[in-house]
DNA sequence: TATTGTTATACTCTATAACTATA
DNA sequence: TATAGTTATAGAGTATAACAATA
């Protein structure tokens, strides 16, 4: 792949990504907790400070994220029942519910977009789609 | 493509975009500062209020946003010559060097990546870069 | 004594409402 | 009178430092 060609997937990636987030109304959750229940709905239930360092913000915010989302009920928190310190944060039915609605409007809006292409062009991205998610891994 | 194909491109992409954002060091630009400079960057010179709509903030966080990036020379601001009311906002040399930089050292992740696929991958992802692109602007 | 999380405090980014300057 | 931007003020989200509880 030649180097400009390299340039245009990582600009295309980052651009397509950012449509997307944009896919969402007013009363949508904030971004950074819409991120923290998609961390747990991809990895269950996780303690403050290993949520803390996926979204790399500091522990008294995540706490303070936590907290707020608690009290809207999107997650629950509970002590490790092997570590008295750590808090084991998971979530809640009504979590899943607000970060599936966003997912389904992302998903509705990309479906539409992927009508515009023909067949062949499908089936390229999909060929695409499973080497992007190894690259996202590495 | 299937829907479950679909939901795959869909969230590799995310991922991938995730992954690549965190390319970043401690003494970076905030993310909302780099992202005007990556508009200025695209679009070229702009008011404060098309600059705002492209970011999904309201004027006054925007105008707040431009001064603090002007004070650090990575911008400047200047009248409309045929309109006093706007105020059209223009990337500098120092704001080409910042941005450049964060693109840098995305790019050089992303190259390091990509050598961990086979060349046939590689052309795959070739392919998809133009139709990323043609999703990214519907 | 080290680790996990929390409280206290301050700074940044954002928003809404009210204002100024220009059209 | 309408529009582009700004100022005033307040509400989130974040950070650092100091503290509490558990290991």
């Amino acid at each position: 792949m030649t180097e400009n060609l390299e340039d245009e997937l990582r600009l295309s990636v980052m651009r397509l990504a950012r449509r997307m987030r944009l896919e969402r109304d007013d009363g949508d959750l904030p971004d950074h907790q819409l991120s923290v229940l998609f961390v747990l709905l991809r990895e269950g239930p996780i303690s403050i400070g290993l949520l803390s360092e996926h979204e790399r913000v500091t522990p008294p915010s995540m706490n303070r994220t936590v907290n707020a989302m608690a009290q809207w009920g999107l997650l629950n928190r509970a002590s490790a029942s092997d570590d008295g310190r750590r808090v084991l944060v998971d979530i809640t039915e009504a979590g899943r519910r607000a970060a599936g609605e966003i997912r389904r409007r992302r998903a509705a809006w990309f479906s539409l977009a992927l009508r515009e292409l023909s067949e062949a062009e499908r089936g390229s991205l999909g060929e695409a789609a499973v080497l992007l998610q190894r690259l996202a891994d590495s």
